[in-house]
DNA sequence: TATAAATAGGACAATTTTATCCTATTTAAT
DNA sequence: ATTAAATAGGATAAAATTGTCCTATTTATA
C-alpha cells in the first residue's frame, strides 16, 4: 500500500509525537530504536519529512526531533503519505493505466475510486495525536 | 496497490478472457499490444498465471492462451492478484510491521482492516466476465 | 518431414527502492 | 576554545522489481 520509507515515516511521526506530548525530543538513534527501523535509511526519511515541515528537527548536541501540541493535533496521516508518497495512492489507476478517469475508465475503475476513497478518507481524518492514542498503555505498538 | 507484474495480470487475463468469449485464442504478441504492456515481461506474467491454472496456455503453431468459458464466470480477480502478489495486500500490516493482528496491533489496525477488507470483498466478487463487461463497447479500456 | 509460429524458461540488464557510510555542519556543555 | 552529540546531505551499495534477450521445446501446417 505504502512505501517502506512512508511506513517509516508514518511510525517515526507518531513516536515523536508521542514524545513531543511529553515535552521531549526525541534523536534519530531513540527514533529507529522505538519503531524498529534501519537509522540511516529513518534519518532521509527525518529529512523529508523536515522540509515538508511535518516534523521540527533541531541540530547540534541536545538537538533531536519534535513536533508541536497544535501540529500533533492537526497533521493528518494524509499530509505524512502525500509527503513522501505523492498522491499516486489516492489517484493512480488500479491497473496501472496512466489516462483512467471516468472519461476512459479501465474495467474497474469505479469500484476502486470507492476503495481509494475511503482510504482518502480515513488518512485525512486520522491526526497524529489519534496515532498516539493507545501507545503509552501499550495498546498498540509500533514494532513488531 | 499491486505490483506492475500483477497489473499486467489482471489487464492479459482479461484481454484473454474477452477474446475467450469470442471463440478466438490469443497470442502473447497481440496480448501485450492490446493491453499495452512489455511483450516478454507480460510472457513472465503468463507463465505464472498459467502455472496457476488462471490462464490456458497452447504451445506451438495456432497456440496461444484462452481461458474456458466456466472458467472466466468463476475466476476472481483476488485470485490472479494472489497469484502474483501473495495475500500481502490482504494481510499485510499499513504500517509494515510483522506482527500486527488484534492481539498486538498498530495504531491504524482497525481501520486498514475495513479498508482491506472492502478491497478483499471487491476483488473476491469481481470475475474476470465483469471485467470484460463494457470493454466491447468502448466503454472501458485496457490500455492508456 | 521441414518449417514456421508459438509458449517455456534461463540468463542477464536496467531501474527503482531500500539501506549504508562518510563527512560537513550545528550547537550545547565543559 | 574544545569537545561531544546531534542533524544534513552526498556518495555509494544492496536488494527487489521490472524489463530484455536468447535458446529450447512444442505443434500445426504445408
Amino acid at each position: 500500500m505504502f512505501s517502506k520509507a512512508c511506513e517509516y515515516g508514518i511510525r517515526a511521526s507518531t513516536y515523536i509525537a508521542l514524545k513531543s506530548l511529553e515535552g521531549t525530543r526525541v534523536s534519530l538513534k531513540e527514533i529507529a530504536e522505538k519503531i524498529d527501523s534501519p537509522v540511516a535509511f529513518t534519518a532521509k526519511v527525518l529529512q523529508q519529512l523536515s522540509k515538508n515541515h511535518i516534523v521540527d528537527s533541531v541540530k547540534g548536541a541536545s538537538g533531536g526531533f519534535q513536533i508541536t501540541k497544535a501540529n500533533i493535533n492537526q497533521i493528518k496521516l494524509a499530509q505524512i503519505v502525500f509527503a513522501i508518497d505523492g498522491n499516486n495512492v489516492y489517484e493512480g489507476c488500479g491497473l496501472g493505466l496512466k489516462k483512467c478517469n471516468a472519461n476512459e475508465p479501465c474495467p474497474v475503475h469505479d469500484k476502486f475510486v470507492q476503495i481509494r476513497s475511503d482510504l482518502k478518507n480515513m488518512l485525512e481524518n486520522t491526526s497524529l495525536y489519534d496515532m498516539t492514542i493507545g501507545l503509552e498503555e501499550g495498546l498498540t505498538s509500533l514494532r513488531r
